[in-house]
DNA sequence: CAAATATAGTTAGGTAGCTAACAGATGTCA
DNA sequence: TGACATCTGTTAGCTACCTAACTATATTTG
């Protein structure tokens, strides 16, 4: 989206910028995870559980930053392809346990890894410290932001 | 969402950053707009009619960046409020051309600009220096990925 | 201990985006 | 001029996210 009145494609903020780039990239991991048919988040999920292993839904929502019912989908969606099980845990029935099946195993196994790639590919050929202050400023703009919800926000 | 391998919060890459920058944007302004019942795109299709007026949904949906389909969804709830009016151009019956009702016209005199709050908290007290360095970074970047995808996609 | 409160997950309903397939209007050219 | 191609917008069906409200369990506390 145009940001501003600026509408010289060349200078765009730096915010508009971060959603590009962010759409971009989401657009490679999924071109990249179809073949398997996996979500973006269906992949961090059988990420996380084969790399630390069994998760509460609770903690894993945390984790991956998105909400609860967020969840319910993606992992119901894992549960219909025999990829992760769920089960109450046994010291609080409220929560469930995630874990992957010998399915879920074997397919992380052969699954490639498209964050890796994305990042190889977008900065690639770029100055490691131009890189990092790109970091430093986004998450110093993030910090901002999240400061400016967490007062109540002004109309 | 975390990045990789690395759990060090402090350590994440650009990429995860720009993730994040980009949802906690999206949630401001989309805190900022809720109030007036409306959404990001639609705000943006009342900035555009109202900075430059009378627009076709073909040239819109071009200048936002999005598909014909998304903005037909868009203008129909915009449409349905009575904030814009959709009537066909009278030199190709194909194209409909958008405008602000008068009611559209007086809710934008009242809307704030989301926009700039967002950029002027996010990147307030930053060099300007490091805020073009990042601006630079992620447009390398996200033209990269777009090579990426434009030549096939490796699986 | 019983009642109130808090937490975990689900369901329902919404927004915003996408692709594919289609209808109607316009353009091209043999 | 008539047939074919292209363009614009819509519909249908998908993903992925959100909030609000619900159910069922735990926990706290009067």
């Amino acid at each position: 989206m145009v940001a501003n009145g600026t509408t010289d494609p060349q200078h765009e903020s730096a915010g508009a910028w971060a959603k590009k780039y962010h759409l971009a990239s989401r657009t490679v991991m999924e071109s990249i995870l179809r073949p398997h048919d996996l979500g973006p988040t269906q992949w961090y999920v059988l990420h996380h559980l084969a790399m630390v292993g069994e998760t509460s839904q609770r903690d894993l929502a945390g984790l991956l930053q998105v909400e609860r019912p967020t969840l319910t989908g993606v992992v119901s969606a894992l549960v219909r392809k025999g990829l992760v099980v769920q089960e109450p845990s046994s010291t609080d029935q409220r929560q469930k346990m995630l874990r992957l099946t010998r399915a879920g195993a074997a397919l992380w196994r052969k699954l490639p890894d498209p964050i890796a790639l994305i990042l190889d590919t977008a900065f690639d050929g770029i100055a490691a410290s131009d890189v990092e202050t790109t970091a430093h400023v986004l998450r110093t703009a993030t910090g901002k932001l999240q400061e400016l919800l967490s007062k109540g926000t002004p109309s």
